[in-house]
RNA sequence: CGGGGCGUGGCGCAGACUGGUAGCGCACCGCGUUUGGGACGCGGGGGUCGUGGGUUCAAAUCCCUCCGCCCCGACCA
């Protein structure tokens, strides 16, 4: 019995993760053009999916789309000091155009704050102006040194939202709401990623800016993903590209802005929370085909009446389900079933001449694979059936990546038991050391601290490292 | 950028040490039999052996150059 080789997880995860994306058609290796993917269409079809989830809330919150242009002028990232210094290594550049070098050699966008601000600077004028709140759908390109397809390309699409505002207050309480109501929503709901949220260090936070929050999620290897981030930029944009207005008193002050982003890395995050050994495993809400159906049949006298029975069941799916019916002649339905599974759609439904005769179809789940998640169902109400099943499925994904990263999240109350607690998951502890702490940690057992979570404990607790009384829990871990 | 591996039909590989003009599996095409967990038989099509140079009567094979990709590490959404 030939089987697509998946390498299981346990032997080697890195391996597992792209033979999925592989096995699963969800991209190619771009291989004429270094640290590039292509997106292919199935793999495109889950970044559509995620682009809906994503452009309904964000819209729904107030703001509206636009776009500006790939190319910024090398100066504008020089402007504001800490963050060209973040950024330089990974830009590329075009220095030659239309037959000749460039007086001024453009950057290639690794993220848009720049040339953002630079048009925010002429569009804000008074306080009448604001709060500007604006997002824009992009590609951005940053040279990484080791690329994996979906969790860090040299080249990626996201969206990247700018919003300018009269008071530090104003862009804090956006930068939180685009963390919880969008990106947290979002990715708990319609991808069933559990996240924890909360609060970058000083090292980890964006490059010129104030303070960055994070949504960070466990994948089955223990490590932590940052699937979006959330900017406070305070007024150090806004300094650097002039951007101010005239408040009610008539006097001039710089605005406040924030910029927030998710990226096709959450692709990356889909596959590594919920995928498994049989293949791919996409979540109910996300998508593109939520059940296939596969007619079965020896003859053409059974396949009229199956295809009959089929037309029958699907009659009023749409609108509800988002299906697909498999009647590639010459192919097995075994065949079928194994390249449905690997393929990671939710339901399958078989219908063959035994239903027919019987009423019945058989609905297997993705959540539990091969036959132990079959079971035969009556056509009598069988859409609404699958879209029950549908949302249990999506919730049981939830609940077993949540249940997942508990077990393996520990409370640690010393330091001795932190390259234990971060071989084997997220620790989480008291903190009050220093940032040279942390990169001292980081060099020694590979882990950092994630993320300052929102959710604190309140009561006061021991600094694992320093011993100093502090209320302030972190959480360690080793990260993509 | 350091360490390792690899470039041969679409995919995965063999052939290389010992030079003689390219082969296997899968996929693909045709016909027939099949079809409830990855079907089978017969017939067929498809390859500038990553690039450039060198050695040789002769190079996938030996030598040199360059390019690319993957993996592991330091940097990152």
């Amino acid at each position: 019995m030939p089987k697509e080789t998946i390498t299981p997880r346990q032997q080697d995860y890195s391996q597992w993760y792209l033979d999925i994306v592989q096995n699963a058609d969800m991209a190619d290796y771009a291989e004429v053009v270094r640290g590039c993917i292509v997106f292919k269409p199935t793999g495109y079809a889950i970044w559509e999916a995620i682009q809906r989830g994503l452009d309904d809330r964000i819209k729904a919150t107030g703001h509206v789309n636009a776009y500006f242009p790939l190319l910024i002028p090398r100066s504008f990232l020089m402007k504001e000091a800490e963050h060209i210094e973040g950024f330089a290594p990974e830009v590329a550049e075009v220095t030659r155009a239309g037959g000749e070098d460039l007086a001024e050699p453009y950057v290639i966008r690794p993220t848009s704050e720049t040339i953002i601000g630079h048009f925010y600077a002429k569009w804000v004028r008074s306080w009448r102006d604001l709060p500007l709140l604006i997002n824009q759908w992009a590609n951005v390109m940053r040279w990484e040194m080791r690329p994996r397809p979906f969790l860090r390309t040299a080249e990626f699409l996201w969206q990247e939202g700018h919003t300018v505002h009269a008071t530090e207050a104003d862009a804090e309480r956006e930068t939180l709401m685009i963390l919880h109501d969008v990106y947290g929503d979002f990715m708990e709901r319609d991808m069933a990623v559990p996240v924890i949220k909360g609060l970058k260090t000083e090292r980890e936070k964006f490059a010129g800016g104030l303070r960055s929050y994070s949504l960070e999620a466990m994948m089955q290897d223990y490590r932590a993903l940052q699937s979006g981030t959330s900017h406070n930029l305070g007024q150090n944009f806004a300094r650097a590209f002039n951007i101010t207005f005239t408040d009610q008193q008539n006097t001039i002050q710089y605005a406040w802005t924030t910029s927030w982003g998710v990226s096709t890395r959450l692709i990356g995050a889909m596959i590594m929370v919920h995928s498994d050994d049989e293949g791919l495993v996409v979540p109910p809400r996300l998508a593109p085909v939520q059940v296939v159906v596969v007619p079965i049949y020896k003859n053409d006298t059974e396949r009229s009446s199956v295809l009959q029975a089929v037309e029958q069941v699907t009659a009023d799916w749409a609108g509800r389900l988002r299906f697909k019916v498999d009647d590639r002649p010459n192919l097995t339905p075994g065949f079928k079933y194994n390249e449905w599974e690997l393929k990671g759609i939710p339901v399958r439904v078989e219908l063959g001449p035994r239903d027919v005769q019987q009423q019945n179809v058989a609905v297997a789940r993705r959540d539990i694979p091969g036959r132990e998640g079959k079971q035969i169902v009556p056509q009598a109400g069988l859409t609404a059936y699958l879209e029950t099943l549908l949302t249990t499925i999506q919730q049981v994904l939830y609940d077993r990546a949540l249940r997942f990263r508990e077990d393996h999240t520990y409370t640690i109350q010393r330091f001795d038991e932190l390259a234990d607690a971060v071989e084997r998951g997220f620790a989480r502890c008291y903190w009050a050391g220093s940032s040279e702490d942390e990169q001292r940690i980081q060099s020694d057992l590979k882990a950092t601290i994630r993320v300052i979570p929102l959710e604190q404990p309140g009561t006061a607790g021991t600094c694992i490292l320093t011993g100093k009384e502090t209320t302030q829990q972190v959480i360690f871990g080793r990260a993509y």
